[in-house]
DNA sequence: TCCGGAATGTAGCAGTCGCTACATTCGTGG
DNA sequence: CCACGAATGTAGCGACTGCTACATTCCGGA
């Protein structure tokens, strides 16, 4: 492997420690390379330019969300709708998960200004959610289980939004009541 | 009233009409002038500096909206939190209300960004959001009400989420399916 | 040992950012 | 008519943006 190529992983990781970090705030190229303990210009030399640069540690990011979730609930039991969506809060809200979340909601809103590169990274690691729902979600009918998939993943974003607009207290609230939600049929 | 107040009223409309048409991402001091139809050198005469325009500006918006809000459910009448759910999701997909959810998913992630002035003004629009919803919440117990009110609007926000991410059909979707939830008790 | 390509440093370009110092025009009260 | 403050235009500052041209250093193979 060539120097290029394994300082680009290392790299990788340390952006996407420090989007996990700090969130989209602070992406400049100088602010990235810096927080990657390299040069501005060498940044520039392992990726092609600073989109490249931020798809690739989002990607990292994805990743290991990934992996946590795997961990978190592994694939292979069905729950039913309301006890997947208290689990999924449940995990949403843990320490370790926060900071994506969090990011997550900087993402999803730069998606929303038409931001390069986050409207195709947006869309992807939403049908990453929207596939780990569905794969663990107890209905029969395709159609039923895609629609409340999308419900599921909504209730859990909202509360991670509610919780920015209004305060942990009064998310934790919102979570909780979350459970006496049932779904008919 | 001075031209200058006369004008900082005009520019203000202004500037809610380019927020709402545009979002944030066109938010320079000089692309806002351009907006309002006024030299960017006038903008900061009208407007200590950049922070209060966009301040007053939302301030309008979030006016109109509430106008909007009051004349689709007028206070007073009370109703379950099924059907509070599904008027607000309603009311939240309007053509004519879409352009606000779209500007308040940006504001409410600036705001998780740490951005002035739109912390203050995300948590000043969510207690209004939570108080419209409460206050049309036949639910007697406070505490409940209040919970329940916070679930509420994390799932009407939510669902604008899913539609950045996963498009207008599959959020419509969910929004349908959110007809088949059911509170206990 | 030298040569060639990979790797890295130096310096800067052209643009945008928020904001302001300074000069000028305008309308109105004395 | 003139002086004075409000209103407006001109020009630019210093900082930052993404990115790159050019020069230099480094290291392994011939």
């Amino acid at each position: 492997m060539t120097i290029r190529e394994e300082q680009r992983r290392r790299v990788t990781e340390r952006l996407a420690g420090h989007l996990l970090a700090t969130g989209l705030s602070r992406t400049s190229v100088r602010q990235l390379a810096a927080a990657a303990g390299v040069s501005d210009r060498m940044l520039l030399y392992y990726f092609r330019d600073k989109a490249e640069a931020l798809g690739e540690a989002m990607g990292h990011v994805a990743a290991q969300l990934g992996g946590r979730l795997e961990a978190a609930l592994p694939a292979g039991g069905r729950l039913p709708p309301e006890r997947l969506l208290a689990e999924s809060a449940r995990i949403a809200t843990e320490p370790e998960v926060r900071p994506f979340m969090a990011l997550w909601m900087e993402v999803i809103a730069a998606a929303a200004r038409g931001e390069a590169p986050f409207a195709g990274i947006a869309r992807q690691v939403t049908a990453g959610f929207l596939s780990w729902i569905e794969t663990r979600l107890d209905i029969e009918d395709a159609e039923r289980r895609h629609a409340t998939a999308g419900l599921i993943l909504a209730a859990v974003d909202g509360l991670a939004l509610l919780e920015i607009g209004a305060g942990a207290e009064r998310a934790a609230a919102a979570a909780e009541r979350a459970q006496d939600v049932r779904f008919t049929p």
